[in-house]
DNA sequence: CGACTGACAGATATTGAAATCTGTCAGCTG
DNA sequence: CAGCTGACAGATTTCAATATCTGTCAGTCG
């Protein structure tokens, strides 16, 4: 976190608020602490982003499309659509457990950042819908799921797990029977799509 | 509201503690206000309430039951569980959405109230899965559901449809599609419970 | 005697003055 | 001249003094 000498560029300056958030947390973030982290004046930083809530609104979609990058992985993976489906559920619950369990203060502070982003995380909603759509797309068409409309189902089952993966739901993640509950929906999912012989 | 000479009845206090959160919202009715609001001293009060959150979690308990209370009619009626099923689903939806768009403030009241009273609220959800777990074990008797577990079944369906009457999603159930979605899910849901001949 | 009152101590909320922050821009600097 | 600085106006936040509230209880009243 030496205030280096090199250019100022965005990405330095978001890694920077990164850190201040992780440090100050949403609310007392500001953008002359991020200033002061980098070395340089605060009217810098507003030579690479108009506003404070650009700023954040930056760190927040760099954060979304982390975990969408994570998840991407399983949707070209080698198997049975089904068995993907249940793996990319899984990873996106296990994902947004752990992140929920080991650092909950900096959950909060992204929280907080995608609560005030709602384009943000339409976009990251959407980028995760369409990924389910195609591991039900590769389903249709091996036969194994009946979908008259893909896209739709994926969005019916993003929605239908919610409880797994919005963050409104966090403190319940680690309650006993947590598990058994995510199963039981998937189960019932998953049977919902299958191809009904 | 005139202060009526009736004796003060545990009853009453929770009427009046209605209209002051009415009146006031969440974070400023006081027992002071409801009691100014019944023409007695505040210690009147507390001789009913042995504290402002156990006035509060009475005034949401009651709230709560008369929601359970609309839907009851409905496990008890003549028709085909998987109709009763989407029937009730509806229901249940359309209540707290009708809520929540009808008169705003006071759902965010309630909301806030909720929010407070966990135990009330578990008691309320279980309420609700039983209801869901009645239905959905008549459904297995007449054989139209294949549910080796209907009260896991049920929880596992009222999760799923969470975001169609969980309160943090309230902002979300007047947008266009919402109607689609939910119909998604549900069909989703009821393919899913189906026995596969 | 039992239901109610009102004064009280400690906890919580409100308020307004002072401090800090956001966003701009004229001017400095390499 | 492109990138940066720092002073500035208006908006927002902080903080401490002040007011209100919660919960108790000795005492009043019918």
């Amino acid at each position: 976190m030496a205030p280096t000498s090199e250019t100022l560029t965005a990405e330095r300056i978001l890694e920077a608020t990164e850190e201040v958030l992780r440090r100050h947390g949403p609310a007392k973030a500001t953008v002359v602490d991020v200033a002061r982290a980098l070395g340089v004046s605060h009217g810098s930083v507003y030579r690479h982003f108009r506003t404070k809530a650009a700023l954040r609104e930056a760190v927040t979609k760099r954060w979304l499309d982390r975990t969408s990058g994570q998840l991407s992985g399983i949707v070209a993976a080698d198997r049975v659509p089904e068995d993907r489906l249940r793996e990319w559920l899984a990873a996106l619950f296990a994902a947004k457990r752990r992140k929920a369990g080991e650092d909950p203060e900096l959950f909060a502070t992204y929280t907080v950042l995608t609560d005030e982003n709602g384009t943000a995380v339409s976009e990251h909603i959407t980028d995760l819908e369409t990924q389910l759509t195609r591991i039900i797309q590769a389903g249709v068409e091996t036969g194994d799921f009946a979908a008259t409309d893909p896209e739709a189902s994926a969005r019916a089952v993003f929605q239908a797990t919610g409880r797994f993966h919005d963050p409104c739901y966090a403190r319940e993640w680690e309650e006993p029977g947590t598990e058994a509950d995510f199963a039981a929906v998937v189960d019932l999912l998953v049977q919902g799509l299958r191809r009904t012989p």
